[in-house]
DNA sequence: ATGTCGGAATTATTCCGA
């Protein structure tokens, strides 16, 4: 079983593109993220066409997540409680012997902004959410676009914005807490020393410099630890297709048994 | 170059968010 999370950046734009990485890649259980659509809006024909069943949490221009799964899905959670004025960022399915959650976690922008208190609080509520509605023993999948920089090998330089947005402890210890309540970041554990990233600004040839940084994760519980055969992030879908652009963010895939 | 995108508001240009 192939699981994956994916930013896409705009679903209207990203349409071809993602619909040549589904043919590709073969995915049976998607996260995505930063649709920027409303559901009405979201194209279903192409990607059942794919035979994908689709839950979407989606909102006009902005945010937007959804869920693409081969398997027969049941939404169980839409909108993280008490933070929806955030906008659409969380929906969580039961598929195949799962509940999968995809986040969009809040950008902050600055750590002066007003958006970035708002940002840990957002962070607090989903590890409450999940502490009062979920069980570290059961198969669980969180992935998305955390925002969060989980440590100093995630990014590209750390000591030049350690303490700015997405580098600081604050949000760290946020993360931290969703880790002790009993995720594992998947990709980490099976790759302790490697830096890769998920994110490359389209600014200044970012990709090119190698200045990323690695903030969409897929998070599991224990359970699914020996269930994990590989996890890579699919940095060739951060290039041009046949002319189509990328978005700024790869997929990050993993196969289960 | 604060360098690029996607989308909204408004009518091809400017803004906002990322």
């Amino acid at each position: 079983m192939r699981i994956a999370t994916w930013n896409v950046n705009g679903l209207r734009s990203r349409l071809d593109f993602v619909l040549h990485w589904l043919r590709a890649r073969q995915p049976d259980l998607v996260g995505l993220q930063e649709l920027k659509l409303t559901p009405e809006q979201f194209p279903r024909e192409p990607i059942e066409q794919l035979g994908y069943r689709i839950a979407v949490h989606g909102q006009k221009g902005w945010n937007g997540v959804a869920v693409l799964s081969r398997t027969p899905l049941e939404v169980t959670q839409q909108g993280l409680p008490g933070q929806e004025d955030f906008g659409a960022r969380l929906l969580t399915v039961s598929a195949a012997d799962l509940s999968f959650t995809t986040i969009y976690c809040p950008n902050g922008k600055q750590v002066s902004h007003d958006d970035f208190p708002r940002k840990l609080a957002w962070l607090e509520a989903l590890a409450a959410h999940f502490a009062e509605r979920h069980s570290p023993d059961a198969p669980v999948v969180l992935c998305g676009d955390f925002n969060v920089v989980p440590a100093a090998l995630d990014s590209w330089n750390e000591e030049l914005f350690h303490g700015r947005i997405f580098h600081t402890d604050e949000e760290r210890a946020r993360f931290r807490a969703l880790l002790d309540w009993g995720f594992v970041d998947l990709f980490r554990e099976k790759h302790p020393d490697e830096q890769k990233f998920s994110w490359w600004d389209y600014r200044g040839g970012a990709f090119h410099r190698g200045q990323g940084l690695r903030i969409d994760l897929l998070l599991g519980t224990r359970a699914l630890l020996p269930r994990i055969r590989s996890i890579e992030t699919d940095r060739d879908y951060r290039k041009k297709k046949d002319g189509l652009t990328a978005s700024d963010h790869a997929p990050v895939i993993a196969d289960l048994e």
